[in-house]
RNA sequence: GCCGAAGUGGUGGAAUUGGUAGACGCGCUGCGUUCAGGGCGCAGUGGGCGCAAGCCCGUGUGGGUUCGAGUCCCACCUUCGGCACCA
């Protein structure tokens, strides 16, 4: 299961929704005879946790053994069967050592590398702030301050790299359809072309276009305010108008940025390119919807066929030359199905067909090439915090950025108590010169440490491969361990973490595998993401003030109740609405269970009544088919339908009730525990029980219902031996009152006939 | 705007993947046990008409395919989740 974060609030109803799914699945593997390593971790590093010790008046080093402690309390007595002499937490410098020699293996094979950046500053806090923190592009704590946007170097891990195999491998994880349609989506690789623009001045003009077939279309360029060029091709009367435009981008938070509703804003820069199709000279603007980040931060503008593009150029009273038409379509015709127009040469082609020629075309003169775009960025792993392990790289004025020797990690957090961000306007680190005043490792000569820390996200990347090893401290793995129990067999979470935690993972382990550390590329080969609980039809927030705290609840009711009401809530993958009125028939059904458990003890033994020893096979099917699928909501109720049909009868014979405690075991472990044992049984039933076959041939109904439908209409049932023919069937269909009503005096056209489920007379 | 999921009784949800719609719970009604309450047990519980047998209607809306549609196809509406000036 995905470890949590300790918050100071403790486990609330979602970590044991998700928790009590993942820990039946494990129990229901150990109870069918598999070795189940059930490991449990803490995500405790991270801006949570910092900001929560702010805004309490503490210290995280102080606030996080506590909360820990808290977790662990409650994750005993909700009964998930950890394996405790694993457990690990991310702020461990036994932990974090690895977290840093994996920073080094990236950073050794140039996968790690520096890089400016634009965050988010506050003017009043002076420090950076993450994109929650940024309130309509003010300040969370200064309401009436405006955050603006800084460059600072920054530490980058090379995901985009790996862009494509990360997109490929989706096809072949067994890994639930959700998730996987969120990290595609994430990923976002785009077809298209990089087409060139040149222009007198020399400097040509690269952008990137998934519609190469509207290039005729396009009227103008536009670079990202940011762009390299800009400077150069700026002219001589328009140079200031442009630094007014790029300070005043500059000077505004990134996230307010990417509104895609604000009215667009640009200034044209005084120079001209030529439309390597069309041969005309169209203007260059810079605007600030145009990203530098994606693609090559220069875009051709189709005012026709975009949008965007559209809106800035009526905005601006630039020229729109429709290029492709739609069958009753005004402008801006966006869709890809339509054909061309006023594009000389390849008038009449559809899109999809003149995008591959115009590329080709253009490409004879070299002005275009075929190119693959991904939306996934980088990965930013540089946190101008405290609360997180150090980047372990030393600068060094003759020697550059060196890496902390593999001997000397961990680089350890020191406890310092001005964590808090102040008017100095360095991360709290950087206040501390006696902690970051070192020789440099290669040349001897003063050098300084790096003094942000990285990414909670590289802490979380990794920790299952650390679970089996715990033990170990001259490795973060070993590989012996590493083979019998990685990767990992089934994982269970929720799809908040379908991009950032399982994309990262994945990555890691990719590179991992890469250097030759693991011998998989891919972390988790089967995943399941579960649903969301809410409340009152809303997310459980504390803002809401609809938070469920599951301790009052295990208090009352006990753990199996509690767990077994949350699995009977909804099905699993998809979650469900929390509400009290539910868990009284759990409870019911569980008191149940421990009468006929107790009268089984003293019943006399025989053999199982016909109906019962079906009904128990039946049971089995069921039970083990959902258990297995995580339909826990449906193995509960064919339980309860079981226990049911003991009652009516009348049966109490332990062979009825021992398989029924193996399968209810995973859903309720406390109580079956205490009932085998009640039964005589020496050893635990997770030790000594056995999942429960079922007999195909016991569970077969004798007798079945027969729908006699007359023109698809339901007009009666009948109970038929099983596998009567169908002549047999349909004479006794035709026997029934019900029937021979709607039947009489008409010919029977066509008979349907379901073996053992439905005759249907079509008249 | 794009991607994904889902709309079924008073209510949470079932439905073997095209074959009895409403399993299993909650709630509600009646009866029993009890001095009483709780608890427990038994019976009933989609809507309409009917004394009844029974008939008609019914899975967000409208159309379609089929002997037969909650399930498949087309169009639409609503809700939830994710992404989003990504060119």
């Amino acid at each position: 299961m995905m470890f949590p974060y300790p918050s100071a609030e403790g486990l609330h109803v979602g970590n044991l929704f998700a928790f009590t799914g993942a820990d039946i699945f494990g129990r229901f593997r150990r109870l069918q005879g598999f070795d189940v390593f059930e490991p449990m971790g803490f995500d405790a590093f991270g801006i949570h946790s910092e900001n929560y010790a702010l805004a309490v008046g503490t210290h995280p080093a102080k606030l996080i053994p506590r909360n820990i402690e808290t977790f662990r309390r409650q994750l005993r007595r909700f009964g998930g069967m950890f394996d405790w002499r694993h457990e690990l937490s991310t702020t461990d410098p036994a932990y974090y050592k690895w977290t840093q020699w994996l920073f080094l293996q990236l950073f050794k094979h140039g996968l790690a590398y520096r890089k400016r950046a634009a965050v988010n500053w506050c003017p009043a806090c002076k420090t950076v702030l993450a994109n929650e923190q940024v309130i309509n592009g003010y300040c969370e704590r200064h309401p009436d301050v405006k955050v603006e946007q800084r460059f600072l170097e920054q530490w980058f891990f090379a995901i985009t790299r790996y862009a494509e195999r990360l997109l490929d491998h989706l096809t072949y994880l067994d890994w639930s359809d959700s998730t996987v349609a969120l990290q595609r989506n994430w990923i976002g690789r785009s077809e298209g072309a990089e087409i060139v623009f040149e222009t007198p001045a020399g400097s040509p003009i690269t952008v990137f276009t998934t519609r190469p077939d509207t290039v005729f279309g396009a009227t103008y360029l536009v670079l990202a305010p940011e762009h390299p060029l800009v400077d150069a091709l700026s002219g001589q009367e328009q140079r200031r108008v442009v630094r007014e435009y790029q300070r005043e981008v500059q000077g505004r938070d990134i996230v307010s940025r990417k509104v895609g509703d604000r009215t667009k804003t640009g200034v044209f820069i005084g120079s001209y390119a030529r439309n390597p199709a069309t041969g005309e000279s169209i203007p260059i603007w810079i605007a600030d919807y145009v990203l530098m980040e994606y693609g090559t931060g220069a875009i051709m503008a189709v005012p026709a066929h975009d949008k965007r593009d559209f809106e800035f150029a009526t905005e601006f009273g630039l020229p729109i030359r429709q290029v492709v038409r739609v069958e009753g379509e005004a402008l801006p015709v966006v869709s890809e199905n339509g054909t061309l127009v006023n594009s000389a040469p390849f008038d009449g082609m559809p899109c999809a067909g003149a995008a591959r020629e115009i590329v080709q075309w253009l490409e004879r003169s070299g002005a275009a090439r075929a190119q693959v775009q991904y939306r996934l960025h980088d990965w930013c792993i540089s946190r101008q915090r405290y609360w997180g392990p150090p980047i372990p790289i030393i600068y060094c004025d003759a020697c550059g950025p060196v890496a902390v020797p593999e001997a000397d990690l961990p680089v350890e957090l020191p406890f310092i108590e001005d964590f808090k961000p102040d008017d100095s306007g360095v991360s709290p680190l950087a206040r501390h010169a006696e902690w970051y005043h070192v020789p440099c490792p290669r040349c001897g000569a003063p050098a300084r440490r790096e003094t942000d820390v990285s990414d909670t996200f590289l802490d979380s990347s990794w920790y299952f491969l650390r679970y089996p090893s715990t033990e170990f401290d001259d490795r973060p793995f070993d590989a012996g361990r590493t083979r019998t129990w990685l990767p990992v067999t089934t994982y269970i979470g929720g799809n908040e973490h379908a991009v950032l935690h399982l994309l990262y993972s994945r990555f890691i382990t990719m590179v991992l595998h890469e250097l030759g550390h693991l011998e998989f590329e891919e972390p988790f080969p089967k995943l399941r993401a579960h649903g969301l609980i809410v409340k009152d039809g809303a997310k459980m927030s504390k803002s809401r003030g609809n938070v469920v705290v599951p301790d009052a609840y295990v208090q009352k009711w006990g753990a199996d109740t509690f767990r077994m009401y949350l699995m009977f809530l909804g099905p699993f993958q998809e979650g469900g609405d929390f509400r009290d009125e539910g868990i009284t028939g759990i409870r019911r059904f569980l008191d149940k269970v421990w009468i006929l458990g107790h009268e089984a003890a003293v019943a006399r033994p025989g053999g199982l009544p016909p109906a019962v020893e079906r009904k128990l096979h039946q049971t089995i099917r069921k039970v083990t088919d959902d258990t297995e699928a995580l339909r826990y909501n449906t193995a509960i109720a064919a339980m309860m339908e079981y226990v049911n049909e003991m009652r009516n009868a009348e049966c109490r014979m332990r062979n009825g009730v021992e398989p029924l405690l193996v399968m209810l075991a995973p859903y309720a472990p406390h109580l079956c525990e205490e009932l085998w044992a009640r039964l005589g049984h020496a050893k635990s039933i997770f030790v000594e029980g056995r999942w429960p076959a079922f007999d195909e041939r016991l569970a077969a109904e004798e007798e079945v219902e027969l729908v006699v439908q007359v023109n698809g209409k339901l007009r009666a049932r009948l109970t038929v031996p099983r596998g009567v023919t169908q002549a047999d069937a349909v004479a006794r269909a035709q026997r029934e009152a019900s029937v021979r009503k709607f039947v009489d005096g008409k010919d029977v056209r066509k008979v349907v006939y379901v073996p053992d489920r439905l005759v249907n007379l079509v008249v």
